[in-house]
RNA sequence: GGCGGAGUAGCUCAGUUGGUUAGAGCAGCGGAAUCAUAAUCCGCGUGUCGGGGGUUCAAGUCCCUCCUCCGCUACCA
């Protein structure tokens, strides 16, 4: 057994998130918990809302709420839909919790001892009838290179040359079009990344197992141009985590807040700590899984995030842990592996928050039971490259793969047991030959499907899983019990039994893509809940869980296909307006 | 510009360290069966593996070069 630490990408607090946000973090980051739980394996699978920075400030403000109040609001919000995609998280923590404003002010203060944060004083825009400084990318002017309009602080969209805020012309606050701007000096912490890029790299070089994307991002950001810039972590900000070097003052940094791009990851550890504390546990609970010096030694922790984040998490956060760890006092935990994930395009483009392009959590919900989506999402996971969501291709997938596939198998067996031997499993008749051969077919694709997940090729499970349900409809479809029914009772008996013992084996196989048919399953077999915890260690012995004379009953459809007319209705109401 | 990813059957993609006639799913065509959500099962694929050049007994798989698409480029999270 192994302790595995599962993080997924915190989802931002501003808005609900889209099926892109969706399948590249929280749900490969459910899916691989769940198996790894259903595998014996002790889970602990943590994720927040990352709560803090400017657009969290503006959009509160658009709201007429406080930041606080804004963020109470929308975490519940969030849970909600995380629940409804049945994410089985040990914890949905808060980046703005006190446990994330200690440890993040601790651990400043452990990087500030061993050297990394330097205080540097810096020119930064600020706006006076906005009443604060102004993210590059809320400054918005007439670009110098090519004289666009409307280029940002940050970079021209049109010519996508980097600019500098003050580059730009005739420059006004994008959030209340003020021309009213200054350059102020303002003083800030930086995290001396620099300092550590041969330690990250050396680290980085030593992870050959992880996904190209992964270490090719980290190591691009090594070896750009200078190489690993340092970096601010600290901003002219109400709304976060209050500068402070542990429980004392910071001289100099009074008024100021910790950047979100620091104190996001080490939510995942405060988020572990808020789990312990609403288990009833001590530190000792969370230390052991994040502090080598206290147990963690052996956890395997593993990342899932899109490939935007990938530079935090391999880079920033690894060299804040590193900093904390750099005298010996304390030992935290680095990341074991780094799943990362290309993006998920809408229909030939970008999903569109601005233009309602895309479906988003909530209506995806609405419209169809969570299932639907995570089967076909993790299916069509974009692991390697940028991947496509169609409506044909998702109402192709659903209806032959679950519909079609699994759910008519399930449909098929228990409606003929009942109409032929009732709604109980037949005892009569032994397995031969066609059984011992399906079990080891399934024997070796189950292998492969261990070794999939092992390997967090989600892609490749899944299309073993299915490779799995299909032998189940070739055995049954060669056995043809409807027509050894009139001839031999018996073998058709021995059939039907083996196959609503099948039934169960996908049941606990399929859990982690389709957890309420799953269950579903589960329950029409009048099996106990904890059956999905049943994982097979031996192919032959699982397929003779269920005895002769065990009571079951035919479960309703277990997934209705969509129809052509469903699908065109979906996708015109998702087109967006552009 | 720099860096990275991708370019394999109509579509979506697999193809370990180079090695038998390049594979799977979907769609399509033909057949079997009729228990089932008209579902299932069986059979059928000569595709310049983006173009060109090279290394090698042997390259989709290594090297060079060119073309196309996409992403990132560091205070948006």
């Amino acid at each position: 057994m192994t302790r595995i630490l599962v993080t997924s990408a915190l989802p931002y607090i501003n808005g609900i998130k889209h099926l892109g946000n969706l399948v590249g973090s929280q749900l490969p980051a459910d899916a691989y918990s769940r198996v790894m739980r259903q595998r014996g394996h002790e889970v602990l699978f943590i994720c927040a809302t990352d709560e803090h920075g400017t657009p969290t400030e503006l959009a509160a403000a658009k709201a007429g709420k406080t930041p606080a109040e804004f963020c109470d609001e929308m975490h519940g919000v969030q849970a909600g839909i995380a629940d409804g995609f049945r994410m089985s998280f040990d914890h949905f923590g808060r980046s703005s919790s006190a446990r994330n404003h200690r440890l993040t002010q601790h651990l400043a203060a452990r990087l500030a001892e061993a050297g990394l944060i330097e205080e540097v004083s810096e020119k930064q825009v600020y706006s006076k009838a906005d009443g604060r400084f102004l993210p590059d990318r809320y400054i918005e002017g007439e670009c110098p290179n090519c004289g666009y309009a409307k280029a940002r602080g940050d970079q021209c969209e049109n010519c996508t040359k980097q600019l500098d805020p003050t580059d730009l012309i005739n420059p006004y606050s994008a959030i209340s079009g003020s021309t009213d701007l200054e350059v102020r000096e303002t003083k800030h912490l930086h995290l001396r990344q620099s300092a550590m890029r041969s330690k990250l790299t050396e680290w980085i070089e030593s992870k050959s197992d992880w996904p190209i994307l992964t270490t090719s991002i980290a190591k691009k950001w090594l070896n750009d141009g200078d190489g690993l810039q340092d970096r601010g972590i600290t901003r002219d900000l109400d709304w976060g985590v209050p500068v402070r070097k542990g429980e004392a003052e910071w001289p100099g940094m009074e008024g100021k807040v910790f950047y979100v791009w620091f104190d996001a990851p080490i939510a995942y550890i405060a988020a572990t700590a808020e789990w312990a504390d609403a288990e009833g546990l001590d530190d000792a609970a969370w230390e052991r899984w994040w502090r080598d010096d206290k147990g963690a030694q052996d956890v395997r922790y593993v990342e899932f995030m899109a490939k935007d984040n990938i530079p935090f998490h391999t880079l920033s956060f690894p060299a804040t842990m590193m900093g904390a760890s750099a005298d010996g006092a304390e030992s935290w935990h680095l990341v074991d592996y780094v799943k990362g994930f290309n993006w998920l395009n809408y229909e030939g483009g970008k999903f569109s928050t601005s233009s309602g392009r895309g479906v988003f959590m909530d209506q995806a919900l609405e419209i169809l039971p969570s299932d639907y989506w995570r089967w076909w999402l993790l299916a069509n996971a974009p692991e390697s490259a940028d991947t496509d969501f169609t409506w044909e291709a998702f109402q192709a997938g659903v209806n032959k793969d679950l519909a079609d596939v699994l759910g008519n198998f399930v449909s098929r067996v228990t409606k003929f047991c009942r109409s032929r031997f009732g709604e109980e499993v037949p005892s009569d008749g032994a397995y031969g030959e066609a059984e011992t051969a399906v079990i080891a077919e399934i024997s070796r694709r189950l292998k492969a499907y261990e070794a999939h997940w092992d390997a967090i090729e989600i892609r490749k499970a899944a299309a073993e899983l299915r490779g799995i349900w299909v032998a189940g409809n070739e055995y049954l479809q060669a056995a043809a019990p409807w027509a050894a029914f009139k001839t031999d009772p018996d073998r058709a008996a021995a059939t039907v039994r083996f196959a609503l013992n099948l039934t169960r084996l996908y049941a606990i196989l399929s859990r982690p893509f389709v957890p309420d048919a799953a269950d579903a399953m589960i329950a029409a077999l009048k099996l106990p809940a904890e059956t999905a915890q049943d994982w097979p260690g031996d192919v032959a012995a699982a397929l003779e869980a269920l005895p002769g004379g065990h009571a079951f009953e035919v479960p309703d459809v277990l997934f209705a296909k969509i129809t052509d007319e469903a699908r065109e209705a979906m996708a015109a109401r998702f087109a967006g307006q552009d």
